[in-house]
DNA sequence: AAATAGAACGAAAATGATTATCACTACCTA
DNA sequence: TAGGTAGTGATAATCATTTTCGTTCTATTT
């Protein structure tokens, strides 16, 4: 058993969820692909060419599960689909400069925002569990 | 002529669109509820008590053109439908923090947000067009 | 190893917000 | 007044996502 597949046992097992093959292949196409921004469309597609018998809801319930248990985060670039990459283990979020020209993604970390973020949650009594932030323009391509 | 209808008007003729009594009524019902983030479905329940003819067609329309035409600001608070809101004239954006226990909704202005902008525009050759800031968690009574 | 209970799955139908279509109306201009 | 066109309302279509339901798999107990 991979790495990568005890890791994720371990996380399922904690949750009372189990391993089957199907979740498995998920993680390893999501981990295969790090740095792009999948939708559950095209991890179906890519997915079944190594497991044609998969079906997209498993696919659609293996993502919601993996957003729930904090494996993958869901993204929202206004394109039609949420799109999904893998959290990272350690706890450097990063966020997205998207060209709205290209379609190209660009990633920054936010350590900065650390601040910002403390301030606004003293200043309005609330406590920030997650934020989303977006920047669209033009890449240095457009 | 009101003040806000006159101001429309000055806008869909620069832009050669037509001042009509469902884009007139649209407004105000956006602008009697300011402070609120109405989904289209929302505003076609309160527009039709004024006009029980209207259309849903047309309000998601109209606010496809306000959009366009930075008359309001869409939005998009992950709850599974677009949300509007007048666009302030003045050019002080501002964002949302978003209550994941009673979905209050709390507004907070981005001064501080300009300089991280700036900087992000150098570091990656990017130019910043719009930018979707949220901060999601708990608001003081949850 | 067989039996069993419950979790997970695949196919297909349902959902629901948004968009497109189309016939009709309101408005403008000649 | 007639003709051209933008805008509208009803309705159908779209399409990502969710739900349903009968079947299959997994883990655990005999
Ligand atoms: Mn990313
Ligand atoms: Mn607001
Ligand atoms: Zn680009
Ligand atoms: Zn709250």
């Amino acid at each position: 058993m991979g790495n990568k597949t005890q890791e994720l046992k371990n996380i399922l097992d904690t949750n009372n969820y189990k391993l089957t093959s199907q979740r498995d292949l998920i993680l390893q196409i999501l981990a295969d692909n790090e740095g792009e921004h999948l939708s559950a469309e095209e991890i179906y597609n890519i997915v079944k060419q190594r497991d044609s018998g998969i079906g997209l809801a498993t696919v659609y319930r293996t993502l919601e599960l993996f957003g729930e248990l904090g494996i993958v985060q869901q993204l929202n670039f206004d394109d039609n689909c949420r799109r999904y990459e893998l959290e990272e283990n350690n706890n450097e979020h990063h966020h997205h400069l998207i060209c709205i020209d290209c379609g190209a993604v660009i990633e920054f970390n936010d350590q900065i925002l650390e601040e910002f973020e403390t301030d606004l949650e003293k200043k309005y009594d609330f406590l920030v569990t997650e934020h989303s932030i977006k920047f669209y323009g033009y890449c240095e391509n457009c």
